[in-house]
DNA sequence: ACCCAGGTGTTTC
DNA sequence: GAAACACATGGG
């Protein structure tokens, strides 16, 4: 199977349109910290309150206390290491860059990974993330569940991180739009149907997956 | 009771 | 270098 035609199948399934929902650069930078290994609907009710007080820039979360911080986060796991990450985040921003995201996100795109991936906390697939979600930057997420969704599709046979992500971008022609709305389809195909062990009943790419209708 | 979630950093062979 | 491990709450 050819990654085009998975595109194209999922499109017509799945309803990514604005997918990751944000009023600010900043708010999808705290986002994908905090959803690393955590669903979203733990993040999103995280992310509320965060804006309910008002939380969401670098000068207001490099200056809140790290308890406070802590216990905001606490919903969404690991909540020592997230509400550690974030503060380097925001102290980042602040120090480097007045605490304004954009400057940060308007570099060209291996610089501002470099950037992101210096600070502790935040690797490649965060990295990748809010280069692409944040500042429309042409950079594939290659996430575990992409690995999975290609190897069983016969798509691509690697677990490699840098490989797939530029067979990736090599196919979608750094295409930020495109490569954001095939992440989108890729995880809601990983959620709904393609999870560790698979429900392939409904599964919209039925036999094309080698997993279809095989015994558990 | 167990498994998994929109990972990363450290330790250990 | 690649495994193995720690980090932790919430939902099925």
């Amino acid at each position: 199977m050819e990654l085009q035609q998975l595109y194209e199948i999922l499109d017509g399934v799945f309803d990514v349109e604005n997918w990751w929902p944000s009023d600010s650069s900043f708010e999808i930078m705290v986002g994908a910290i905090l959803t690393q290994q955590t669903s979203w609907e733990n993040v999103s009710k995280v992310i509320d309150v965060m804006k309910g007080k008002d939380l969401l820039s670098p000068v207001r979360l490099a200056g809140i206390g790290k308890e406070e911080l802590e216990r905001i986060v606490r919903p969404c796991g690991f909540y020592r290491q997230k509400a550690e990450r974030i503060q380097r985040l925001a102290r980042f921003l602040v120090d480097k860059y007045q605490g304004a995201p954009e400057k940060l996100l308007g570099k060209d795109t291996e610089d501002a990974r470099k950037e992101l991936l210096s600070i502790k906390g935040i690797g490649k697939e965060t990295a990748d993330t809010i280069l692409l979600f944040a500042g429309n930057h042409p950079k594939f997420v290659a996430a575990a569940y992409v690995s999975r969704i290609f190897r069983r599709t016969g798509i691509f046979d690697s677990d490699d991180y840098d490989r797939l992500q530029q067979f990736v971008e090599d196919e979608f022609s750094r295409s930020p739009e495109k490569l954001a709305r095939l992440y989108a389809l890729l995880i809601q195909l990983a959620k709904t149907y393609c999870k560790v062990k698979p429900l392939c009943g409904r599964c919209p790419l039925r036999n094309r997956c080698s997993y279809h209708l095989q015994k558990k």
